[in-house]
DNA sequence: ATCCTTATAGTCGGATCCGACTGAAGGAGG
DNA sequence: CCTCCTTCAGTCGGATCCGACTATAAGGAT
């Protein structure tokens, strides 16, 4: 199984954009925030161009014009290729089909957990959870303003609802452990 | 709130065994391995000597002896310093405290599930479904292996609980979202 | 004895990533 | 009509990442 060309996901963010209309560069940023697209791809000018650069490299993209509106800078417009399409479509089959591939911070700092003091850590979990509650009511109000407000069909925003699920067994998870910590359940190693 | 100087976690990993004792990078590597940490944190040769010199450079570890045992390669073996232990706990504290920062891959192809017709995204998604099972069924057998039989305090495996809660809940989904699919609560709009 | 595989230990070059920066245009306020 | 702020559009240097590679030694098979 050969491995994927490019691996970085905003690359796919900008293939999905450019599969609509032509675009430049700058324009799928803005576009991508203002769809709420943010919190699905990390988004940083620096490796937006790097990625577009990638991207055309490999021929999945190509400049369309590079011209000036008005007397704003000069900017290049990209569109998708046949190729680019392709890829599109079997990138996402691909990472939907085949799980894992991603090493979550927190799972990472959880398996040294016991490097903090008891209360330390439930004091940490305890906090965490806290703003796992806020970003799950904000994701809750994002969906009522588009979906819920007939403003999107659902399949738009259908990553949402994925985030808000995954969020509340994150957040169950760390209450039962901040909980399990106060009580007993779970012990620490005197070492 | 000035940035960490170090962000990869596998940084993580070699300050956590450096805690214990000294070692060297190479068995840095095997150790986590045996210890099943290998899904947690993102191993690669490659990046695992960077990381080393990182953290010397920053002065979180330092060399204590650069031997050979036997007429084996040489090598360096690093200990961890009095600053490395505070960051390592502070970062800890740091990402167990706040959520987000991480951009899953599978979210982002979500985001795009309508770029597959519903027949091949309800196809990726049972695929997805069978693998995730699958996972889940090989932490049991860890977790059964290792904490059930006595062989480690819980709080050492603590992450594999975690990852379970978590695929359960990703589980759930896909399941759902693939039946919504067949009967038709999840419409596709026609563009 | 010789060959082959696996384990040990690490190097290196190219690709990628991204924060900090530049520079021009339009708008708001005085 | 001058200054300051924000938006637009993108560049760049340095840091990081990692797959492919080297080289030696032990352990088995032939």
């Amino acid at each position: 199984m050969a491995r994927r060309k490019i691996a970085n996901t905003l690359a796919l963010a900008v293939l999905g954009l450019l599969m609509e209309r032509p675009m430049h560069p700058y324009e799928v940023a803005s576009t991508l925030r203002e769809r709420h697209k943010d919190s699905s791809f990390k988004i940083t000018t620096g490796s937006l161009y790097d990625t577009v650069a990638a991207l055309a490299r490999h021929g999945w993209i190509e400049p369309v014009e590079t011209g000036r509106d008005g007397k704003r800078p000069e900017r290049t417009v990209y569109r998708h290729t046949e190729l680019g399409h392709r890829e599109f479509v079997a990138w996402i089959d691909e990472l939907i089909r085949t799980p894992g591939g991603d090493y979550p911070k927190f799972m990472a700092a959880v398996s040294y957990l016991g490097a903090l003091t008891p209360q330390a850590a439930a004091d940490a979990l305890t906090e965490r959870a806290e703003l796992l509650q806020q970003r799950i009511n904000e994701m809750a109000q994002v969906l009522e303003a588009t979906v819920g407000a007939g403003q999107l069909p659902r399949l738009f925003m259908i990553e949402g609802e994925y985030a808000q699920h995954v969020w509340r067994a994150e957040l169950s998870w760390t209450r039962r452990i901040a909980a399990e910590i106060h009580d007993g359940t779970l012990r620490w190693p005197d070492a």
